[in-house]
DNA sequence: GTAAACATGTAACAGGTTACATGATTGT
DNA sequence: ACAATCATGTAACCTGTTACATGTTTAC
């Protein structure tokens, strides 16, 4: 399970509550590993008990702070270099154009331009979104800006596919 | 959920068993929307019992055999037409890059160029698949053809941002 | 005073995986 | 006769989503 994880990597950078960690799945992870609150909270008490993250300090209405635990970042370290990320790709979007034949040739060509446009906002989101930040060589600045551009270049990709999907339909 | 509607999407081609459907998610759905036998058998009861296919056949073993209904049509076109896709993409290799600060860049560099080589593999396998099957003109092969360009231009962009992403640390 | 933000926790349910369980038919 | 393949079904468990439930602190 990879929430695990992510809760672990992101207390390697430092400390955090729940509320703050669930922030930053709001923001810099929505896009790669969305996760509710219920579920956060849920799971940071499972890696106490397990005992790879600790309560270093409790604060106003109830707040308690994680720190990671030697054991934790042991775990981390093992996750990154000995497990082989396997998870399954379920693509939604891709599944759709299997059936694409059921539809007119006119809806099955506004479905793949509709996702052409979906990805050029996504580009265009992302591209700003790099312009905007003022990047530094630290290491959250480093892979958060490779993980980035992973985003801007897919989406171009997906683009130019959907514009040339929609010329193969008929 | 998908699943149903990828059931349905299957059965609108040509009649089939639950153990004709399974075979064809671990062929050619299997890299798009993997499923279980036992979610497939599953499933399928609920769909007969919604009405949206049903048993048209019966033969040996057991065997049933399922058909599309039109209410079953009516829902896949639907699902195609009206309803956004929007299932969030998690993505365990590139939640992996946001930790890679907890490695040594030697580390973090063969994290990424494994990558790269997973990603050139994955292109290769595909572009061989598409030169070893003679394509028709048929909704299947059309729209099969299209998802397959899909596979080989994703792990084309894959590798060469990995290879790209190497380059950064450190 | 009151709205927004901070802060946590739990219950019910849906979707997906693994494992167990069973048996019939076909090909050699 | 035996193995491979065909064929279905169910139970236990894990992950994830939605909704409910509660209370505090800060800023205006």
């Amino acid at each position: 399970m990879s929430l695990r994880h992510a809760l672990l990597g992101l207390l390697a950078e430092h400390p955090a509550s729940g509320y703050d960690l669930l922030k930053t799945f709001e923001t810099s992870l929505a896009n790669v590993w969305p996760a509710t609150q219920s579920q956060i909270y849920t799971e940071l008490t499972r890696l106490a008990d397990t005992g790879w993250i600790s309560v270093t300090a409790e604060g106003p209405r109830g707040r308690k702070e994680y720190t990671l635990t030697d054991e934790g970042l042991a775990e981390l370290r093992h996750w990154l270099t000995e497990t082989k990320p396997q998870r399954n790709t379920r693509s939604d979007i891709l599944l759709r154009v299997f059936f694409l034949g059921v539809l007119t040739p006119d809806q099955a060509r506004a479905y793949l331009t509709g996702l052409a446009d979906l990805s050029q906002q996504g580009h265009d989101d992302l591209r700003r979104l790099v312009d905007s930040v003022d990047w530094g060589d630290d290491d959250l600045s480093v892979h958060g800006r490779i993980a980035l551009e992973y985003g801007i270049r897919f989406n171009a990709m997906r683009r130019e596919w959907a514009e040339w999907a929609a010329t193969q339909i008929r």
